[in-house]
RNA sequence: GGCGGAGUAGCCAAGUGGUAAGGCAGGGCUCUGCAAAAGCCCUAUGCGUCGGUUCGAUUCCGACCUCCGCCUCCA
C-alpha cells in the first residue's frame, strides 16, 4: 500500500507522490513560530505532528528538505519590544534560542533550513513587487494590499483550502481600523507602512518605510529555499484561513501569466489541543509551556510520546493524568526493550520483519499513530511472553532489537538514561547479591537502599539481580 | 449567521457491513526473603439519541442532541 496523506485541497486522503520525477526528493514545510514568548504545549503538538511526518518520509526512504521559518516580525511582538525597551532581536533571540531548546528537549529532528523572517526583507520586498506587475497588489499610505477582487478577475482561485463565501464574512470586532484603508474587507496586506508605535522596527522598501504582512514572509522564504512549487505544506488547522489560503494567492500570483503552477501539493493541517477538556487559557489555569511541564518533573519524551499517541486531526485532550500514564507506557516499552538487549547480547542479526510491516502500514495511513502503538504493545505482549518462558533466542531477539531501533527512527522515545551501570554501581549490586546468598536481608535491603540513593533500581530475577535507572 | 470536524468502557484512543486494537487506571495471579519492581491474565452484548436501508449497522442514509474549530495576523 502506498503512503497517504490527509490533503486539505482535495478534503481527501490520497496517495502521496512526490513532485521530484525520481520520486525522492520531497520539499516540506512547516509554518512555525512567532517568537513572542515561551512555546506552549499547544504550538509543540503542531511541531510534534510535522517532526513525525518528515521522520516517517525518512523512514520511507525519501530525501527530505525540511524548511521552518521563524516568525521574528509582528504586531505582537513590536508591542513587546516597545514594553521592553529592548531590540527586536535581543528580544526575539531569546524565545528564538528557548524555542530551538525546546525542539531539542522533544527530540524534533532539526529543519534543514529555519529562515527569519528578519532575514528575508528582499525577497519579501522583490515577492511584492511581482505581485504589483502582475496587477493583484495596491499601495495605500504607503501600505501595501493584495485584491483578491483582482486576483479572481484574473481568473485565479482563492478559496482553495475551504468553501468561502466572502459575502458572508462576518466583519468582526477583529477587523481593525487600521485595515480600513483596504477596498475590500477580505484583502490583506502585503507590507505595512510604518507607524510610530513600530518605533525602530522597519526597513525601507520601494513604498516606504514599513515592514512586511503577515502571510508573505511564509510564500518568500519557502519558495526561496524549495521553489515555486513544492510538496508539503503543514501548520495547525487554525492556519488554514486565512494564512494559507493567503500564502497561495501571493505565491501563485507571482508566477506570470503561463507558467503557473500550484503552490504545494498537499496541505496538511494538525489540529489542536484541549487542556484538561477546556481551551488552553491562562485564567484557567490550564496554559502550559513545555517548560512548565518539565518543571512538574516530566521529562521531553513522555511530552513527545503523549503528543504523538493521538491521531495529528482529532483534538487531543491533554491532561496531567495523561502524562503520567505516558510514563507507565513508556516504562513498558522500555524494560522489554532492556530485556531483549539483556537476551540479545552481542548478536546482532536483521530487523525483524512483523513488526515492521504493520508498523509500515499503519504510518502510511495517513499516519494512524494508533494502529502503530497498537503494533508495538502487540509486539511488546507477546515478547514478554516469549521472554518469559524462555523461548527467545539471542538471535531473534536481537531481530526484533534490530526492529524496534527502525521503529525508533520514527517515534523517538527510546529510553536514552538507560546507561550502563557504573562499576561502582555493579560492586554494591554484587555485594547486595552475596548478603541475600547469605540469608543478611536487613543488610541487602541497606545496600538495595544505597542504590537507589544513587538513582538505581535493583530487581531480582530469576537470572539474577538487574539494575536500572531510578 | 456561514463553513468544517467530532461523539466508542472510569480516562485516553484505533477500527470494521457480520457481531469491538492498544495504552492508562482498577481487579486477580506469578516470581520474590521482601517487593516499592517486573511479567501474565481479566475488565464495553456495547460504539451520542431516534428512525431508515439491510439477512445483519457501532460501521451506510436521514433527523435530532451535545461538544469543538475557523470566519483577518491564534499551532
Amino acid at each position: 500500500m502506498a503512503l497517504r496523506f490527509f490533503n486539505t485541497l482535495s478534503r481527501s486522503v490520497q496517495d502521496f507522490v512526490p513532485l521530484d520525477p525520481g520520486g525522492k526528493r520531497v520539499g516540506m514545510y512547516c509554518c512555525g513560530p512567532t517568537v513572542y514568548d515561551f512555546g506552549h504545549i499547544g504550538n509543540f503538538r503542531t511541531f510534534v505532528f510535522a517532526d513525525l511526518v518528515r521522520r516517517h518520509l525518512e523512514f520511507r526512504g525519501y530525501q527530505v528538505t525540511h524548511v521552518m521559518n521563524i516568525t521574528d516580525v509582528e504586531d505582537k511582538i513590536i508591542r513587546r519590544v516597545r514594553e521592553t525597551g529592548e531590540t527586536l532581536a535581543d528580544y526575539t533571540g531569546r524565545y528564538e534560542s528557548a524555542f530551538l531548546a525546546d525542539c531539542e528537549t522533544l527530540r524534533l529532528r532539526a529543519p534543514h533550513h529555519r529562515p527569519r523572517a528578519t532575514d528575508h526583507i528582499g525577497p519579501i520586498i522583490g515577492l511584492i513587487r511581482r505581485l504589483e506587475a502582475n496587477g493583484f497588489a495596491y499601495v495605500v499610505d504607503g501600505s501595501v494590499y493584495f485584491s483578491i477582487d483582482r486576483y479572481r478577475g484574473a481568473g485565479r482561485c482563492y478559496g482553495q483550502l475551504l468553501n468561502l463565501d466572502l459575502e458572508q464574512l462576518r466583519t468582526g470586532e477583529r477587523v481593525r481600523n487600521d485595515e480600513y484603508a483596504k477596498e475590500a474587507v477580505a484583502d490583506f496586506a502585503l507590507w505595512k507602512a510604518r507607524s510610530p508605535e513600530d518605533g525602530d522596527v522597519f526597513w525601507p522598501s520601494p513604498w516606504g518605510e514599513g515592514r512586511p504582512g503577515w502571510h508573505i514572509e511564509c510564500s518568500a522564504m519557502s519558495m526561496q529555499l524549495l521553489g515555486a512549487s513544492f510538496d508539503l505544506h503543514l501548520g495547525g488547522e487554525d492556519l488554514v484561513f486565512p494564512h494559507h489560503e493567503d500564502e497561495i494567492a501571493q505565491s501563485e500570483g507571482a508566477a506570470p501569466e503561463g507558467e503557473r503552477r500550484p503552490f504545494v501539493k498537499y496541505w496538511l493541517h494538525g489540529a489542536h489541543l484541549l487542556v484538561e477538556g477546556k481551551k488552553m487559557s491562562k485564567s484557567l489555569g490550564n496554559f502550559f509551556t513545555l517548560r512548565d511541564l518539565l518543571e512538574r518533573g516530566f521529562s521531553g519524551r513522555e511530552i513527545r510520546y503523549l503528543l504523538l499517541s493521538a491521531h495529528y486531526r482529532d483534538s487531543f485532550n491533554f491532561t496531567l493524568d495523561g502524562l503520567a500514564g505516558a510514563r507507565t507506557a513508556l516504562g513498558r516499552i522500555d524494560e522489554c526493550v532492556a530485556r531483549l538487549r539483556e537476551t540479545a547480547g552481542n548478536t546482532s542479526d536483521e530487523p525483524a520483519t512483523s513488526l515492521l510491516d504493520r508498523f509500515t502500514e499503519a504510518l502510511d495511513d495517513d499516519l494512524n499513530v494508533s494502529a502503530a502503538w497498537g503494533c508495538v504493545f502487540d509486539w511488546v505482549r507477546d515478547l514478554n511472553r516469549r521472554l518469559d518462558a524462555g523461548a527467545l533466542s539471542s538471535a531473534a531477539a536481537a531481530a526484533e532489537l534490530a526492529a524496534w531501533q527502525r521503529i525508533d527512527t520514527v517515534f523517538d522515545v527510546a529510553n536514552r538514561s538507560e546507561a550502563i551501570a557504573p562499576p561502582e554501581i555493579l560492586a554494591l549490586v554484587e555485594e547486595r547479591q552475596a548478603a541475600r546468598k547469605a540469608r543478611d536481608f536487613p543488610q541487602a535491603d541497606v545496600l538495595r537502599k544505597r542504590l537507589l540513593d544513587a538513582g538505581w533500581l535493583v530487581e531480582d530475577t530469576p537470572k539474577g539481580p538487574r539494575v536500572k535507572r531510578a
